[in-house]
Order: structure tokens, then sequence, then C-alpha cells
DNA sequence: GATGAATGAGCGTTCATTCAT
DNA sequence: CATGAATGAACGCTCATTCAT
């Protein structure tokens, strides 16, 4: 019930309940993640004490990995607006790649198993992000609010904007690049660029 | 001749659902519902044929409270941003005086037992809002987009801003102007006001 | 509770109860009785305190109208063999006109919600018959035999035979004459006729 | 490499459904079932998908054991009669030293979740009983008679035989004597033996 | 008396978790 | 370690019966 060897197992375990609850919600039945994972119902409680173990760790690997895959290939400096760009085309297109991937987390951020603790492990998967928001709204209208607010405002645009794309693929281009824009007048406000 | 069908039972449901959704989440037993009603068990399925059926209908229900407090004394006509700012403060202010409902709804908004139909019939109760929201971004950055994106975009800043209200209530007003402000140069952009 | 004016009431729900019972069983709710009777629910109770006390009453309602029904019209006097193939006749072709009743009873008939004192009370119904069959067994192989015996293997016969006759009602008068000759071996023995 | 399921676990539940069908009919609840096997409420359904999953099959399984039991030792050859009198002798002996497997087939033989699959399952089992009524009536009075019908007869007339030797078994030898005699002249006629 | 809303015990089935193999 | 059988608490829903109108 500790931390057994097989690594390809557990990641075999957290992908299928991705998948599983992508389609079935958060009550799907354990049994049916493991299946999905090709590994035996007592398995599943071998990697993961508890379902609801096994829900919070999932939720920190999915949102670890968007973030990481949002901020790959960042350059480290240039202009703020197009490394903002930069990150926001690589945030969302990880979204419309990986549906699944996006609904279940959509289902775990609002899931009341998930506890206060996964959500703070994870804000720091999103430090390299906040440094970017904090220096694209310097000097902008949203320069005296707490950046968790403007965080979270940002994160918002681009959940809905998430949903938009994957809703409507032929225009995800162009929602991607609206939603750009109306984040950069929310945080640096009407500025030229 | 026998005794009546009370609605204020049935109202005492849906209020009991709410409440009893925000706290233990949608998974929560019909009878903990029933209980905090003050109804019996059975008394809960003569008024709502299934929990389903009690999950739409609270959603339907919800929804069209929030969109009525929200349009409250809207003026019908005059200066389009000072309209917007009524209907958005009514919004929030009825979303942060009701955090139960605000919750209940979050996780009815998601809930796969929320058919279409009531996601539609919803649609209604959003038109004075889609229509002020119409004027305002004429001649702005948004007016090409589809409304519904305007709509989806402008609800997701609400969101996220009623969640950031609820948990810091000392910033609400300072969160509630911020977000308006964002709003505003979403769907106006830089223009002077 | 205690026996109220309207026989028509009563009389339309054992009727309704007959009915459902064919087509939904015993486990069939009240309710759908009391409905099919044009009756409330509760009303139903004001009939029959139970619906145990509904299932004894109709039983024996039902096998007091086929026992009536059998010897309608009987000659007092003449030939056994004539009389018996009369009430057998007749039997026969209340169960195949009342197939409803007739499937109702058969489920009471095994159900151990009617009580032992129910199945005494119908026997007198059957008197007229057991005194035929006294008659016709005289002299014949069954003569030394308990009555009640020889009563039952008639009636399962009978029973068999009607099950044959609803199910294949081409061959009904055939069945049934068949099945007469059968009985008639069987309390008479190889006498000739 | 887990524990093996278990053949005795899932003939301990059919015995118990019987036993217990037996005495509380086909109402009772599964888990009373589950008790009385020495099992728990969801081991049950780990055997049985459903409670009229569990129906069939012990349907069936009783059935086959009585037709089995009926036609152990039965001489391939030899003078007709006997050999029917033999089926006939270890076939109510079954019944009656099994009143409580007799009970239930009883009440599942009416039962409506016993499909009529499961039915046809069972015809195969009265086979070598079907053929050696088919000898046995030839030239005899119900030889034109579709053999069905006089498979059911002669049922029925062992059910009636049955009941009543349970009832008293004190008479039990003689009422299976009386019946065999009556069968006889059923299929047979007056046929001196 | 008649109605039908109200009650709550009860049931079939599911599923997270444990444990024998 | 892996497996899957075993467990039993829990839940949605039904329905006989009672009771307010």
């Amino acid at each position: 019930m500790a931390r057994p060897r097989s690594e390809t197992r557990r990641a075999a375990i957290l992908t299928a309940a991705a998948s599983v609850i992508a389609t079935e919600g958060l009550t799907a039945p354990t049994a049916a993640i493991a299946k999905q994972a090709g590994v035996s119902n007592g398995s599943l409680f071998l990697y993961f004490d508890t379902k609801t173990t096994l829900f919070n760790e999932l939720y920190v690997a999915l949102k670890t990995e968007m973030g990481e895959a949002a901020v790959e290939g960042l350059p480290e400096t240039g202009d703020a607006r197009k490394r903002l760009r930069h990150l926001w085309t690589r945030w969302l297109r990880w979204a419309t790649s990986n549906p699944e991937k996006r609904r279940a987390l959509a289902q775990l951020e609002v899931a009341d198993e998930v506890t206060a603790e996964s959500h703070r492990l994870v804000r720091d998967t999103q430090r390299d992000m906040a440094e970017l928001l904090e220096t694209c709204r310097e000097g902008g209208p949203v320069q005296d609010v707490p950046l968790s607010f403007v965080l979270i405002l940002t994160g918002a645009i681009a959940d809905a904007t998430m949903d938009a794309m994957i809703r409507e693929p032929g225009n995800a281009d162009s929602h991607s690049a609206t939603a750009f824009e109306a984040v950069w007048r929310v945080i640096a406000g009407p500025t030229a660029h």
C-alpha cells in the first residue's frame, strides 16, 4: 500500500483515470479505471490508498503536465507580450490536443475530494506564468490588484476559450486569438502593441 | 378534496437541495435533502420523479432567480456602460448574498445529469443580458465574434470574480469594480468612459 | 374501514384486481388496481383493510363465480356421465371465456397470502361437483380413495386443460373432449358408456 | 492467482434460495437468501447478476435434478408399464423427499421472471419421460393427441399427487399407487396389465 | 365517504476497500 | 506483488398504509 515499483503501472492507472473520468465523470467506479488500465481491481489500491488519493494525485499530475506544456520553449527574455502570446498558444494547444485530460481536469477542479493542499501544490507549477503576468501587468490597469486575482481572471478566460475551441474546432484559432486580445486588454489595458 | 400538493413543500425541497448540494456535492443522498427540507424520504419523489429531475428543476430555478436578480430595476434606456454596471453589480451581489445557491449552481453547471434541454430553457433568462452586451460591444474589438463567445467570456470573469468575492468578503467591492473594468475592456476595448 | 355502501365500487375494485393481477402478477401495486377501478388510492383501503384481505376476498369471489358457472343449469337427476359432462363443459367454458379471471385465480391459488380459511370457504362452492363425483366414482377404481383426492386429481386435469385451451384456442373443444374422457377413465375406470 | 470462485458457495446460494423461496415465496429478500447461504449480501450478486438470473438458474437446476432423480436406474428396455411405474415412483419420491425444493419449484413454475428460454432448456431434461410416455400411449385412447398435452396431464396429476403425499405423509404410498393407476388409465386406457 | 398527499420501512443493486491465495 | 473474490454500508426508489382535507 506504500509506493510500489512499477512506475509504468502507476502511470497507466493515472492515464486510465483521466480517460474514464472524462467520459463517465467522477462517480466512475474504480473498477472501471483499473480495467481500462489493464490492471486488476485490487492493484489500483496498491498504488493509491484511496479513490480520493487517486483523484488528488491525478489532479496534480494533470495540472503539472499542463503547466509544463505551456511554458515549454518559452524564451526567457524578450517582449512580454510575445512571450505571453507564446505561453497562451501552447497552453490552449495542450488543452485542445488533450480533450480527455482537459475534461477530467475540469471535473477535478470543482471536486471537493480534491484538497486545498493539492490546490496549493499546483500553484507552484504556475510560477512561470505568474511571473510573466506580473511583468505584463506592470503599469497597466490591474497593477494594484492581488496577482492571484489576475491569475484567476486569466485562467477563467482560458477555460472558457478552451471549451469554445473544443466545441467548435473549426473556429479554434480564431477563438484563441480573440481571447488573447481580450486577456491582453484585461491585464495590460488599452496600450498599443 | 384531499390535501393539495403544497407549493411550499416543493420550494422547501428545492431550497434544501441547493443547501445540501453546496456542502455535500451532487452525490448527496436524496434522504439528506428530504431531511433538511423537513419532509419524508418518499415525499421528495412525490414532487420530483427522480433525483435527476430534481437537479434539472433546481438548475433552472436557480439560474432563473439569478437572472431576475441581475436585471431587477435595470433602466430600459440610457448609457450602456451604466446599465451594464448596474446589471453587473446586481448579478455579483446576488451571488455573494447567496453563496450556497451559487455553489450549487456551479456544481449543476458541469453536472451531466443536467440536460441540454435545461440549458436551453435557461438561455432565455439571459436574454436581457445578451441584448445589453450586444449594445456594449458595438464598434468594439469583439464586435465580429459570436455573441455566445462574448457571453461565455463575461460569464467566466463573473464566475471567477464571485469566487474571489466570496473567498475574501473584505475585498468584495474592490474585486467587483476591478473585474467590471476588465470586462469593459474585453468587450468595449480602450474607449474612454 | 368497515363495510361501506357502494357495492358497485367494491365490485369494480375486485374486477380491476383480477385484471391487474392477470397481467402484472400479485406484486402489482394496489395503486394500479385502484386506478384501473377508477377509484382513488385511499378508497381501496376503505373497502379492503389490506392488500391481503383484497386477495382473499378476490379468491373467494372468483372461485365462487367459477363454481356457479359450472353448475348452472345442471340437471338434478339423470345419467351421471351426462351430468358430469355438462358440468365439465361449463366449467372449462367459463375459464376460457374469462382468461383474465382464470389467470388471476391461478396466481391466487398458490399465493401464500391466501389463507387456509379462504381455501376452506371455497370448498363449499364445490359441493355440487363433489356430490356428482361421488356418484360417478361409485363402483369404480377410486371408490375407496378419499374424495378430496379425487377432487384434486380432477381439478388438476381441468387446470391443465384450461391452460392448453387458452394457449391453443383452435383445439379448445378437442382438448376439452379428450380431457373429459381421461377424467372419466380416472374416476369411473374402463366402463362402457 | 486470487481466491477462485467457489462452486461450493454458488451451490450454497442455490440451496438457500430454494429453502427461502419455499417458506417466504418469490418476494423473499435476496438478503435473506444470502444470509441463509452464509454469504454476504454482495456475494450473491457475484455469482448471480440479478435476482431474476438466480431464479432462472435455480429453476433449471431444480428441474434438472428432479428429472435426473426420476430416470435414475430406469431400465432401458422391458415392459413399458413397469418402466413407467419405476419412473413415477422415483419422481414422486424425489418430490416428497425434497419438499422445500418442490415448493420452490412450484412457485418458479408460474413466476413470470422465469424465461421462456429457461422453460425450453428444461424440456430436454424430460426427454426420457416423454419417450416413455410415447411408448405407453401407443394404441391407447390418447394416441392421437399432441404428446405435449399428455405430458401436461401427467404432470398435473403428479403435481396434485405430490401435494397430497406431502400433506398426508401417512397415505403417501397409497396416493402414489392410486394416482399411478389413474395415470395409466389416462394414457393407456382400460387395458389389462 | 372520498381523495390523494404524506410517510417510512424495505429492497435490489453497486462499489470502495480488504484479504485470502 | 498481483489478483479478484468477499464484504457490507449505502443509495435511489417503491408502495402499503395512514391521515388531513
